[in-house]
DNA sequence: CATAATATATGCCCACTGAGCAACTTTGCT
DNA sequence: AGCAAAGTTGCTCAGTGGGCATATATTATG
């Protein structure tokens, strides 16, 4: 066979997609402390047991679609033409994920939300974002030829990261009585740009 | 009575800061993994159900110093006379906190080792940072006159908080083998001036 | 000071969880 | 086809969080 992936990895995303997909759903009818990682596990036609061997827990079924998205940026940002900025590259990869994902997201919303309500799920989400802030690092400093274990990498990384968090944040706090309400793409750029200024 | 604080509360803080230590204790003894909650409430001499009236699993009560060092840094900005700039205020907060914890600090080095090993233990300091950078975020925005919802408290909370991890990573990430290895002070220093200049 | 009110500690209990182990099934490769 | 590798499942168990009731300690009040 020359397909790139087999049929074993094609299934086992498409029962991880499942699988996350059922502790969405069970988490909005139910409520997160009324899902059990059983109930999620039969809703998705798999045993309990093969749930871990998917995920750690219940968050981590729930994180999967936001961690998918986070990873991807570290992808876009590699593969940004080189003539761009560090600083570019990172603003253009975050351009073309919201983009891609379409604004008026409503599992993003959903998610955004329920990670706010839950400190379980924060935990969880936090602790990913710093894996990917390592990696992200990693590559900014290959990119500007720098050693891993220099601040500047670290810094980018991490403030690149916290800018599409808190720009999230305001989205979700953002009451949609006002009458213009911004696009998550507007504030994370807002955000961005104050970062990109010198503090007084 | 007119002491400032009753018996009452003094023996919880003592209890609190008892299952502290021995979970610190244990844990460095025979590993995260292999204590349990038991153990470390028989060590601190309470029953395991009280030790849940304390905290939320073992983690908490390994990270109590940590969290009680970052939610003083909110108290010392605060404190800061009305003069200052806010990013002056933060500065010296942090200066505050790290001349008094005092340098060699081998209880902070521990923590910050077993964090970076225990993904369990990254997603609760992670939690706990954020819930600090929201009350953080509260009072820089009432420092400023500025409406809570605002984005810029929000930045300079977060950016803040990240220096000061960023610099501790840094901190123990630097070998010992360096001839002259950079005091955690100067390292938040250094750290925090990469963030006070515009990213290129 | 006595006693009521309140907060804390503990024991008992139970549903839930993560994971090791071994048997079994599916997929990939030749 | 046939074997090896990878994935799934059931069984089991120690560990965990937390509700509830009870006992005990602290504080407030008359």
């Amino acid at each position: 066979m020359d397909t790139t992936v087999g049929l074993r990895e094609r299934k086992k995303a498409e029962t991880r997609q499942a699988v996350h997909e059922a502790a969405m759903r069970l988490t909005m009818e139910h409520g997160l402390d009324n899902v059990t990682v059983e109930a999620i596990a039969d809703a998705a036609n798999i045993s309990r047991r093969t749930f871990s061997n998917y995920f750690a827990g219940k968050e981590d079924a729930l994180l999967y679609g936001e961690q998918r998205r986070i990873w991807s940026l570290v992808e876009a940002f590699r593969a940004r033409p080189a003539e761009e900025s560090t600083w570019q590259a990172l603003l253009n990869a975050a351009r073309g994920l919201y983009e891609e994902v379409g604004e008026p997201n409503r599992e993003l919303a959903i998610q955004t939300r329920l990670v706010k309500q839950h400190p379980s799920l924060l935990a969880r989400q936090m602790a990913n974002h710093i894996r990917v802030e390592r990696e992200l690092s990693r590559a900014i400093a290959e990119r500007e030829g720098l050693e891993p274990g220099a601040s500047r990498p670290r810094v980018l990384a991490a403030a690149y990261l916290m800018s599409l968090r808190i720009a999230a944040n305001l989205w979700i706090d953002a009451q949609p009585d006002e009458s213009r309400r911004p696009s998550l793409l507007e504030l994370a750029e807002e955000v961005l740009a104050e970062f990109a200024q010198p503090f007084r």
